[in-house]
DNA sequence: CATTCTCTTTAGAATAATTATAACCTGTTG
DNA sequence: CAACAGGTTATAATTATTCTAAAGAGAATG
């Protein structure tokens, strides 16, 4: 039963338990309840786009309590420990990708759902320099989108 | 000593006073004399990036009595007027841009600072096609830089 | 011009997302 | 297991933005 959990769970690219008690580890944060939880909740269901809304009604959904203010808490500090990226494209909400490899969005206007691109895969060129005293921290490309029928 | 400020103005880029009013004919929207005030400060003084709070101290600062709740307004109908473009880099406050013209951002993080990028000397291949049922309304690229003394 | 009608502006209330505060809990370490 | 540093929480506070209802001002008409 556990070997067939554990298969299904690889088909999902879901990871196991110890992998979120690691990350929280390696990141040097403590291995609380919430941040357990949270950490299952965006780590151990595939690449995934959360507001903070969202995670704390699925925490609660889980049967997991725990307060907006921690989950403003824990996004941020995963966001610092590099192990969310915090993405820019709607004024509104902020939305956390639980993928931090190289890559872009599309960005659904009307419905406010992201979707990854692969990033090896664009490549941009006729860039100018950085502003001069300043270093380039990240290139973000958003394809907005909207319902074309 | 007219035409010396016309000489001043068209150095700078600037417009004259008609223009903004033609503007606003050809958008539809009656020119009262708040939008004409706040698309001369938009329009007349080249290309800028503008938050809300901004705009409205700037027209205090000039001298014109507009409120925060106009200043928004007329900043929303002047973008679905196409007479400027909402930026979005930050979560926290909106940014509109006169310059309605094809081009991407430079945008300084800790500064909140924007600079144009022209659109004409950046190419992007390998771009993926929209999802099933969706169009391409924008294709947005921000870089993001911070200091790097 | 006076009238009227519609669109605008405005002050202030309301909302929504996020952050700060201060008291209370809980891992961890000795 | 005692004690402390760090974490969590309810709640208040903030900030940017939008809403509301009432008062004001362009535009068209007689």
């Amino acid at each position: 039963m556990d070997a067939k959990l554990d298969k299904i769970e690889m088909e999902m690219g879901a990871r196991p338990y110890s992998q979120t008690l690691a990350r929280l580890r390696e990141a040097g944060l403590r291995p609380t309840r919430q941040r357990l939880a949270l950490g299952r909740l965006l780590f151990e269901g595939g690449d995934q786009h959360v507001t903070a809304e969202r995670l704390h009604e699925q925490a609660q959904g889980a049967g997991v309590s725990v307060s907006l203010a921690t989950v403003y808490n824990t996004l941020h500090q995963f966001t610092d420990a590099k192990l969310l990226r915090e993405v820019v494209v709607d004024s509104s909400r902020t939305y956390f990708d639980t993928n931090v490899s190289d890559h872009h969005h599309f960005f659904h206007e009307e419905e406010g759902r992201l979707m990854d691109i692969d990033g090896a895969k664009i490549e941009v060129s006729g860039l100018p320099d950085a502003p001069a005293g300043t270093g380039v921290s990240r290139v973000d490309i958003v394809i907005r989108v909207r319902a074309s029928d």
